[in-house]
DNA sequence: CTTGGCACTCACTGCGGCCGAGTGCCAGGC
DNA sequence: GCCTGGCACTCGGCCGCAGTGAGTGCCAAG
């Protein structure tokens, strides 16, 4: 019982603070939550939460703000999910069933959940380990250059230039097209290793060092490289927080260019469903330390082709942004499955 | 005589202000400047040039700013180039070189120049109106829908899914691909038009509707479309210069998320060679009313492949600037052209 | 366990005064 | 005619000060 109302000021709290950015005081609180007693009652238990680390002052004679851990259990045990409304759900819709391509999904993505949240977005590109090799390409862009493109279920493109040491024709590159796609095409890139593994002994001894350096390349593009691709908008909307960062939002800058830390903070979401968040100190980047992250993953069935999320100020309407980023993974994961 | 005095302090001016980010005064110019004559006169100079619309005072009994103009002159007169020095030229060298493919080249030359000159940098991709075609693929996605890929001699990789009304398989897709690299392979896009409008009649009348649509988006990739890509880095850069910018960081951030703004300051300089600068108003962009942009196109020869730039506050080392930009678009174009 | 009362804290605000960098003007000198 | 030193004036920024009020912690009574 007096557990439970604990829990409720908590909640009001949050839910207060989300809303004004101001302290939130004692008497404010049992007014405006018909809590059903006294701001001095009220007092004892933000005494005791402050006691517990789920709320603190910024300062004596001020009202309490959320913790990290204050936000993470209201999170965890207090917010229920805040559906979107129809129309919400309808703009999602329209917004991206015009999309051409992969490129065109992504970038209609990742501006949508810019926009609905009013946060920064980011999404990830279809991982390549998830996908299969629909068609490799190999065309010569010079004496000793080629240049190779691999194709996937997803639309996805990926693509490198090789030099050789031989000089190479387009022969050689329909050959070496060939070679790949007979062992490729089809086949998960998650299983590429293993095929990858016995094609130099089927080949001409001339193509080999070409052709391990076009396997090189596939097997690499596994590793999920760090130069694995993402697309990010509304890093304006981190101004609009501006009170909360100020000082801070140059480095939170530098954090979101860092495509290595991006990735690891929405691409460990991969479960699609469910939307995972991290808050605070919990992102693992110093940088990041006052904000939250809210990804989840998108993708037909239990396996994410990638991840998508949106970074904001811990102050924000977990509810309504978890709902948002689920909504859109759901909607581009199916864009994207359909095929 | 006495003009060239002026613009003797002008430039010192814009010197000191771009140094110091503070107005500056008549005896610490007279000082700093070994100008030869005592501050008095100093500001009968002020005074003339503030007449002129030069320099502005942002209050009463403060020292003197720059306005557009005064930069503007300060631009096409005053200002030298001031040579990068052997070791930032390798720096630039060895931060390329080791680019494996277009991509990779684009997002490192951005991050370089962000780096160099710690302002806003924005790098266009190769446009594809100025290269020509090394090979249309085509390949089947479903039962139909296809993807067609058109890979230029730059590197750049162009793709678009169609959607067919009559049902395709693997064969229709290899005599589209066949036509379509017949009449198009080694063509510079620029004259794709003609060559494309004679292409239907030499085509079986069931593959036609498809064939339509592929070199609909052939011309359609001509039009400079607003999604013509390009990448950015550096906007971390921007709350450097908080001081100048304060409030209108939103709006700058916004500004420069609109690729079609971005594609036309840092586009319009196609001229290889010449680096453009465009200050406060010029930008003909009101969010940028405060900043500046620097950019030069890169490529081989005198036809830019794409342009780059930079974009920063007014406050600006101008000369330092146009160096690097330039140096940087140097060593891309010779690292594209080359091939 | 809750409640009203009460003293206390402390950030924030507005006010007045001081300071000093910088200006404009003027009269005298080269 | 232009440069220079002198001088009065302006005005933004800084400092100290007191007043205000939201909010707290504690306590004794219900």
């Amino acid at each position: 019982m007096l557990e439970d109302r604990r829990l409720e000021v908590l909640r009001a709290i949050v839910e207060d603070f989300v809303l004004s950015n101001e302290p939130v005081g004692s008497k404010a609180l049992a007014e405006r939550h018909n809590l059903g007693v006294s701001p001095a009652t009220v007092r004892n238990d933000m005494s005791a939460l402050e006691e517990e680390g789920y709320i603190t002052q910024p300062h004596t004679s001020a009202g309490r703000i959320p913790t990290d851990k204050g936000y993470r259990l209201f999170v965890d045990r207090l917010s229920g999910v805040k559906p979107l409304s129809r129309a919400e759900r309808r703009a999602i819709q329209s917004f991206l069933e015009g999309a051409v391509d992969l490129d065109d999904v992504v970038r209609r993505s990742v501006r949508l959940l810019a926009q609905l949240t009013r946060q920064v977005a980011v999404v990830q590109y279809p991982s390549l380990s998830s996908s299969s090799v629909r068609h490799i390409e190999v065309v010569t862009l010079g004496p000793r250059r080629m240049l190779m493109v691999m194709i996937t279920d997803t639309g996805r493109v990926e693509q490198r230039i090789i030099d050789s040491l031989t000089p190479v024709d387009d022969e050689i590159a329909g050959e070496l097209r060939a070679t790949l796609n007979c062992a490729l095409a089809g086949q998960r890139l998650a299983d590429a290793p293993e095929v990858v593994a016995i094609l130099a002994d089927q080949t001409r001894p001339e193509l080999r060092p070409c052709l391990a350096t076009m396997t090189g390349v596939v097997l690499e593009s596994l590793a999920e490289r760090p130069e694995e691709r993402l697309a990010m908008a509304g890093t304006a909307n981190l101004t609009r927080a501006s009170v909360d960062f100020a000082d801070s939002l140059r480095s939170i800058l530098e954090a979101l260019e860092e495509q290595v830390v991006l990735m690891k903070l929405i691409g460990s979401a991969r479960e699609t469903g469910t939307v995972t968040v991290r808050i605070g100190r919990e992102t693992d980047v110093d940088a990041l330390r006052t904000t939250a992250v809210v990804a989840t993953g998108y993708g037909r069935g239990p396996f994410a082709l990638g991840g998508m999320g949106v970074v904001g100020p811990m102050r924000m309407d977990y509810p309504w942004t978890m709902a948002a980023v689920r909504a859109v993974a759901k909607y581009v994961g199916e864009l994207l499955g359909a095929d």
